[in-house]
DNA sequence: CTATAGCCTG
DNA sequence: CAGGCTATAG
């Protein structure tokens, strides 16, 4: 049979003959017993002939011949990359990156964290007000001040976090700042002196410095956000601090995005990257201007620098806002784009609520935080207030030490400056909690901007990932996870399937407070916000992604299997047991929300009903996507065994599983999986032998479609560990003892056919996952096997045995011991004799082929298989026996 | 086209 | 041991 090797052979062809075979057999010490049984010499005649090969080794292109293979390839991946943000996301929004941003802001501002902690640092308004401008020379922004705040030392943000946060004017701040922060003592002196004037001049200081350093691009900006109404201030003090650097001079640009993103109109999305790009350069020049034209002019008076500051944190938020509209335009385009091309469905729901919640849709959790800001300040406003809460928890313990905690109370800072707007800033900026609100400001900005960059990434990939799937369904989690920060609550009902539990989660969100909120939150698990719930979710998410790619049962099984059924699974549970039930609960924490009305199935899921009822259709499917889905040739299992009849109860798990997904393959295959655990297992165990079942769940052999057997191959592992006895019961997957079995089997043949497995596995049901893996396992054993005669062969010619003659395989030889730890690791199996005379003309035939240099051949074992394959004997009966195991070891 | 063997990799 | 890939036989 020549294979691939034989060609590369050919092509190569450098014929040159093996005179001689290298060893001398001179010694005749081997391990082995010599023992001079020729039985099998004429198999080595093979050998004889004189094999011209090179070593050439040709290397196997990967070409996927396999369109399945392809397939799932390219779902893996995106699956992966969609794990790969989501993960990055997860833990904290973006914390690393943040940690980098605020790594990098520390860096630039170098020690003007320790001058303006330091208390005798700030004593010098000039020195304060230079510490300033470095830090704002190097963000630009008012991120410089945060930056220098930030990164260091354990200031007390907490206070400010809290105190600032919310709108508490300067009392709250002077009380809090001086006992935790000595460091501002003179800047409070400062603040308070200014604080009088600040107010009132603050109007006059900032139109004064727009006139000076913008006149023409900041005015306008000024002049709208002002008269906005305090939502948008709040908003665009958020957006700014994403955008800081470069937008925020760019006022009108930014107006207008803000309006559009109100508006929420798609169109405005497509132009906004444009503006960006050239407002930011603009915008940057712009405010280094400012600066340093303020400078001199601060050092004069503090009411200047009061003033200054005030104007400049002012312009940052409008720009930051302006950013954050238009990061927002961006979103709402990407979520149009996706509603568009996805959902009708999504609109219908879409009408019901705001426009934004398009985004909502998109579960991603990416465009969780997206979608909230989009979508509307009141939710912001919501989560701010319980943002500033769990900071100022955070907080409280002082512990700056975790960049990730700076990052959540930034974020919660910056919501609540968001609702301070400017008097809560110019506070600030007077009291000594100067260095707070900067930290504050600065991790503010600092969080927005990630939170911006991240949104991005998230959206961008949310939407690659949704293309590539083709999986609309995300959009609900996006609502989740705008809600979620709220205490689930809402976020629950936002799942299309009114009861169902959150299916799969759609793409974690990148907030991770929203997602987790949203997601399993919803299920049962707390609604807080707070991060703690992450835990849950990132594991769930891994499982559902990871898992769905590469099945590895268990653990995909339970997850999933968890969040199907809404029953709250633990963590920790990545094994089977979970397989718990599920099913028709459907609900279990779930969704209820009673807040959300369940949105009703689209009509557009055909198997909707069946998906909602089962509760399997995860929201996170909405879209019915018809998508390729793949035909799913769910029904074949069905109707070879006559399933087909169930009634669109549960059971019908099949069904929903297409239908919902536009997931991969993969996902869809865990859903069988899970569908089929569930439903059948779960619930009956079947005792049925070979007779199947016309049950739903089990699927005849023949009849099963790919996908279905691939989902029951992730089964197997399951159910082997579900259910470890090989006994009476018919068991979908191949249990341990199975593979034990399997592998004693093995002394009495190397190559079972395909039909021998099912007659020694009969307590299996067979499907083509099953065989074929039965059929892996021989196939590994072989290797293993083969490996090790080669391994002993080449050792014995090393030794010095000439002939082949000279060896001889016994029960306490090592090659022997090697193959039994592996076949036989308890010992407990009486090893056939008959075994031993095969591994021995094996290692024979090894060790003739490599004296030969026939080893020189890439296939040159081809030939010892083919004489290994013929020595294969009868299994004993005992082995049919689903007992077999027992009854064998007993004995 | 399917099933399988073999090889390789993780 | 599982997966993937290739090559091959039927």
């Amino acid at each position: 049979m020549p294979d691939h090797d034989s060609t590369s052979l050919l092509t190569r062809q450098t014929k040159r003959r093996r005179v001689d075979i290298g060893v001398k057999r001179t010694v005749g010490s081997t391990i082995f017993g010599r023992s001079r049984e020729t039985l099998l010499d004429s198999m080595n005649q093979s050998h004889c002939i004189d094999q011209d090969g090179d070593c050439s080794l040709v290397a196997h292109g990967h070409g996927s011949t396999n369109v399945d293979g392809e397939k799932s390839n390219v779902l893996r991946k995106l699956l992966k990359r969609a794990n790969s943000y989501e993960d990055a996301m997860m833990p904290f929004p973006g914390a690393t990156i943040i940690s980098q941003l605020l790594k990098n802001n520390i860096g630039k501002n170098g020690g003007s964290d320790s001058g303006f902690q330091g208390s005798g640092a700030l004593s010098s308004g000039g020195s304060e007000i230079q510490a300033e401008d470095a830090c704002s020379n190097s963000s630009h922004d008012r991120d410089s001040p945060s930056d220098c705040l930030s990164p260091g030392p354990p200031h007390a943000p907490p206070s400010s976090s809290s105190s600032f946060g919310r709108p508490p004017p300067a009392s709250s701040l002077n009380t809090h700042a001086p006992s935790q922060q000595p460091l501002a003592l003179s800047s409070f002196d400062l603040d308070r002196l200014s604080d009088e004037h600040l107010r009132a001049k603050r109007a006059r200081v900032e139109n004064i410095i727009r006139g000076m350093s913008h006149s023409p691009l900041v005015r306008p900006n000024a002049g709208d956000h002002n008269q906005e109404s305090n939502r948008e201030n709040e908003n665009s003090s958020n957006n700014s601090s994403s955008s800081n650097d470069h937008r925020g001079d760019v006022n009108s640009h930014n107006t207008s995005s803000h309006n559009h993103s109100r508006s929420d109109r798609p169109s405005s999305l497509l132009s906004s990257p444009g503006l960006r790009g050239g407002v930011v350069s603009v915008g940057e020049v712009y405010r280094e201007n400012k600066r340093k034209q303020r400078l001199p002019q601060q050092q004069h008076s503090f009411t200047q620098l009061v003033c200054s500051r005030q104007e400049q944190r002012q312009e940052e938020r409008r720009q930051l806002k302006l950013q954050l509209e238009d990061m927002q335009k961006q979103l709402r385009q990407l979520q149009e784009k996706f509603y568009q091309i996805y959902d009708s469905e999504t609109e219908e729901e879409e009408d019901n609520g705001e426009p934004d919640r398009g985004r909502e849709r998109e579960e991603d959790g990416n465009l969780s935080e997206d979608s909230i800001r989009s979508d509307g300040l009141e939710e912001r406003h919501r989560d701010r207030g319980r943002h500033s809460h769990d900071d100022l928890s955070e907080l409280d313990p002082g512990l700056f030490l975790d960049r990730a905690r700076a990052l959540l109370r930034e974020q919660a800072l910056i919501d609540g400056e968001l609702e301070e707007d400017v008097d809560g800033r110019e506070q600030e900026e007077r009291n000594g909690a100067k260095v707070v609100k900067r930290r504050g400001a600065g991790g503010r900005q600092l969080a927005e901007t990630l939170k911006q960059e991240l949104n991005c990434a998230v959206s961008q990939v949310v939407d690659t990932v949704v293309k590539g799937f083709s999986s609309p369904k995300q959009a609900v989690s996006n609502h989740r996870g705008c809600h979620s920060s709220t205490p689930a609550a809402p976020s629950s009902s936002s799942n299309s399937s009114s009861s169902c539990p959150p299916p799969f989660g759609p793409l974690p969100s990148l907030t991770p407070d929203s997602r987790f909120g949203g997601g399993a939150l919803t299920l049962s698990l707390n609604g807080d916000g707070s991060p703690t719930p992450n835990y849950h979710s990132s594991n769930q998410r891994l499982h559902c992604f990871g898992d769905v790619i590469v099945p590895s049962p268990l653990d995909s099984f339970g997850g999933l299997s968890g969040r199907l059924s809404g029953i709250p699974t633990p963590n920790d549970q990545t094994e089977a047991l979970p397989l718990v039930v599920r099913k028709s609960s459907g609900g279990g924490g779930e969704n209820t929300n009673p807040s959300l009305p369940p949105p009703p199935h689209h009509p557009s899921l055909h198997p909707s009903p069946l998906t909602a009822s089962l509760g399997f259709s995860p929201p996170s499917f909405r879209h019915p996507f018809p998508l390729p889905l793949m035909g799913y040739p769910f029904q074949s299992p069905l109707g070879p065994h006559g399933g087909h009849g169930y009634p669109p109860g549960p059971k019908d798990h099949h069904r929903s599983s297409p239908d919902s997904m536009d997931m991969t393959r993969e996902s869809i295959s865990l859903r069988t999986k899970m569908a089929s655990l569930g439903g059948g297992h779960l619930s009956h165990h079947h005792h049925h032998h070979h007779h199947r079942q016309s049950s739903p769940n089990q699927h005849g052999p023949e009849g099963l479609s790919l996908s279905l057997i691939k989902s029951e191959c992730g089964d197997l592992q399951d159910m082997s560990d579900i259910s470890p006895y090989s006994g009476n019961t018919i068991q979908e997957g191949l249990s341990p003892n199975h593979l034990k079995k399997a592998k004693l089997m093995f002394f009495y043949t190397r190559y079972p056919s395909s039909n021998m497995l099912k007659i020694f596995f009969s307590d299996v049901k067979f499907n083509r996952c099953i065989t074929s893996q039965l059929i892996k396992w021989f196939s590994n054993f072989r290797e293993f096997y083969y490996i090790q005669m080669e391994k002993f062969a080449r050792q014995a010619i090393n030794e010095g045995v000439t002939a082949s003659e000279e060896m001889s395989v016994g029960r306490d030889a090592e090659l022997f011991r090697a193959l039994n730890m592996h076949y036989n690791k308890a010992n407990d199996f009486e090893v056939p004799e008959r075994f031993l005379e095969v591994a021995q003309v094996t290692l024979r035939e090894f060790f003739n082929a490599i004296v030969a240099g026939k080893d020189a051949d890439p296939s040159w074992k081809k030939a010892i298989y083919k004489v290994i394959c013929k020595l294969d004997s009868e299994v004993p009966e005992v082995f049919k026996s689903p007992n077999c195991l027992q009854e064998l070891l007993h004995d």
